[in-house]
DNA sequence: CGACTTCTTGAATTAGGTCAATCCCTGTGG
DNA sequence: CCACAGGGATTGACCTAATTCAAGAAGTCG
């Protein structure tokens, strides 16, 4: 089996696994074995503290698509840490509208950005089923004591997730829709590439309107440039799978 | 001289006043005995701790129209509280573009996002001539080992951040230009109420240019619908003077 | 008093939205 | 195994909000 090979099939595992392969993820294993021990890394934590994570963490749970993570105002009770599947997080006004704010894969982290206000500040739901491991909030506060270099990291992930942010607000407010998908999806190849996932072939776990919302565009617009992309034969697509077939020229559409 | 017209002149003061007002503002004065001292509070600091700040504390700072802060890159050194004037904060695409990200206002603290990363990431430029306190970044650290609730404090500014930042994308992508500029200057009045200012008479410090970039809309657009509502006796302006006649169906137009 | 910059307004143009009709999977029940 | 229902995804036609281009007006500064 080649190595391209293996990687697609891990893709694949991690997007759009039958029930049975996500139970088969899902088997209790220790941190320090788990497949993706080095993206709970962030957390700040050295080789020697994973046993203590080990010892708190509660492994196995799975989400089903659409199940609720959490909601605005829920009290603060546990961190996610992403395994398998995908998540979408999303703000809603007085009004019905909501806006997508972010998708969480496999590697994330969830729930963080309650750890101050103590309460979670935006809605989460599961694309598809998703497992996670869950580190209870009491505990992690814990954790933060005990390990003097966790709230620095902490700090940390919020300024990145800030600096995310103010990328996604360039990206809605200065771009045309065709640069905005452009970018979604050099965006998205580059954070699958990070997590060692073929950055050219993957399963959209998102529908067409979610990816709008996202990018403040209409459905049928994503459509409109998918298929403009597809003719120029920038990319090639089967429903939600998804093959980049020029990034270099995908990113000369997407500027920096 | 009613309370009305103190806080008018308070105003005024803030936010153009003359260089000469400036120099006044800015004598060098005793945390506690400074104006905005309260503002300062959110850096978590109880009154017995003042004196501490006191002592760590750079006054009388005047950053000129246009000066610079800093900009990505540049080791973070200091953090900075505004007393009075105005900061527009940005960050730049490769090719040219940029985005707005936030309006400073007396009371805010500026390049607390530097913190984790220990470099600022993004450009921040004085709108108006600008007095500020600075406190050295080393000390910052040295006070936050100090006093424990610093530490959290500024988790909680972070979240605070992040979660404005999620609402100006929601502002971004979900919403008309009329709605953007109306929730835009609710969002102005209220910042100014919360700082006990008038928050239905103020001076706008950055340009019709500058608030089209925040919002995402063009500069012409902003004039034409300031235009609707002075039109609709929503609004009386006069250049960068502007009077909110109608807080309540303003906020209508903007829903939360 | 010029020289600038910022603001304002009009006219023409267009990107993208809305509405509506299919198409195409996938899953379900007979 | 097949027909059918339902939820995306697509595509076309039309329309409108907002942009762009261009020209003045109104302050501001040296």
């Amino acid at each position: 089996m080649s190595e391209a090979s293996i990687l697609e099939t891990c893709n694949r595992a991690l997007t759009k696994q039958p029930a049975s392969a996500v139970q088969r993820t899902c088997e209790p294993v220790a941190c320090k074995d788990c497949g993706i021990y080095n993206l709970c890394l962030p957390l700040g934590l050295e080789k020697a503290d994973m046993s203590l994570l080990d010892s708190i963490v509660k492994r196995k749970s799975v989400f089903k698509r659409g199940e609720l993570f959490f909601r605005p105002g829920k009290r603060f009770d546990c961190v996610y840490a992403i395994r398998s599947g995908s998540v979408k997080s999303y703000i809603s006004t007085g009004d019905g509208r909501t806006q997508i704010t972010g998708f969480h894969i496999a590697g994330d982290l969830l729930g963080l950005s309650a750890l101050a206000a103590r309460e979670y500040t935006c809605e989460a739901r599961a694309l598809e089923e998703t497992s996670v491991c869950m580190v209870d909030a009491a505990q992690f506060d814990e954790l933060a004591r005990e390990i003097p270099s966790l709230q620095y990291q902490m700090l940390t992930i919020m300024s990145r997730q800030i600096r995310q942010d103010e990328e996604l607000m360039l990206l809605l407010g200065k771009r045309s829709a065709e640069e905005k998908l452009a970018g979604y999806l050099i965006g998205l190849s580059r954070r699958y590439a990070s997590r060692s996932f073929t950055p050219v072939e993957f399963h959209l776990s998102m529908s067409r309107g979610d990816i709008g919302n996202y990018l403040g565009i209409a459905e049928e617009t994503v459509c409109r440039i998918m298929r403009r992309f597809r003719d120029e034969k920038l990319i090639t697509t089967h429903r939600r799978q998804i093959r980049l077939n020029d990034l270099d020229r995908l990113s000369a559409i997407a500027p920096v």
